[in-house]
DNA sequence: CTTTTGTAGTTCGAAATCGCACCAATGGAG
DNA sequence: CTCCATTGGTGCGATTTCGAACTACAAAAG
């Protein structure tokens, strides 16, 4: 369940008449459609995705051709904040698939380096190209512009999300 | 790992000289974003919850608490759009720690209904007390209008997701 | 009324997340 | 150089998610 957050606490706080104070009801909205929203675009990828890969899977072979290849484990684990067993676990389902490779880091005798395959790098560009149709079809019936107009906040949002966690 | 998608694929399609066709940079950006936050956010709330409890299950006690307590454990499925074991599993947790209590329907013989018992309403009012203020300081580090201005673009994408999934 | 079809909920098994403990290698303090 | 605190990575176990199969009941069809 990912849509961790909800509607509204809303009445506990709404009825208040003194409203110096924040009304936090508008953070538990966003949140709570945040949640919701990524639960739904997480679904929207699987589905165009190969059988036995899931949202993790992508999300570290985009990384890795984005910022080129050759990246330690736990260089990935920290760009999406996730505890290394976990990277641990999702490196080892790519190997399996023959989408990345491991490699001895020889510059450090304790970690290893992650090197797409061709395979790996043909999985990402033909998921990215399945996924065009998706969103052709939500551009028509959604205003691009709109999107657009509120990015800037959300990387505000998690920027600063991201700093104030301790 | 919840950051489900990614930063942008980005080159593939933004060298491309004919604008017509619709740049779906910007759609991994904001979903990219919002995987992120959706994360973080949870974090913040998981850490306020009483130990042994996590987002989806203060999620069901606040859904219970806004739309009045006696729904179904399908009707709760439904509004979270999990699976119905998914569901089961959840609620035995609310009722293993004394927060909700499971009857029969005297209406349906297949079918539960869920109610919340004292200590499930403490708990959520406590967890969301104690989740202020946290939202104070995100309050004052961050320009709430700003989340206020994008809550309606976001509702508006979850809607249409929600509808637009087969 | 009997049969068929559909729905609510659970059990079970597979896969994923993640804390804890562990080992190997590093690098700074003395 | 030696000691030792730190870091990268893995194995293990507990918990969560979720599909498949199953039971019990309900509702529609005949």
């Amino acid at each position: 369940m990912a849509r961790t957050l909800l509607k509204a606490p809303g009445g506990d706080w709404k009825t208040r008449s003194c409203m110096r104070d924040t009304d936090p009801s508008v953070f538990f909205e966003v949140f709570n459609e945040i949640g919701i929203i990524e639960q739904l675009s997480r679904a929207i990828l699987e589905a165009r995705l190969p059988h036995g890969l899931i949202a993790p899977h992508f999300a570290v072979l985009n990384h890795l051709v984005r910022v080129s290849d050759g990246r330690t484990p736990m260089e990935i684990a920290r760009a999406f904040q996730v505890p290394k067993t976990t990277m641990t676990h999702t490196l080892k389902g790519l190997e399996q698939h023959g989408l990345v490779e491991m490699r001895p880091n020889p510059e450090d005798g304790r970690s290893k380096r992650v090197w797409l395959t061709d395979t790996g790098r043909e999985v990402r560009a033909g998921t990215i190209a399945a996924l065009g149709p998706d969103f052709m079809k939500l551009a028509q019936d959604f205003d691009v512009s709109r999107l657009s107009d509120i990015r800037p906040v959300l990387t505000e949002l998690r920027e600063y999300l991201d700093a104030a966690r301790d």
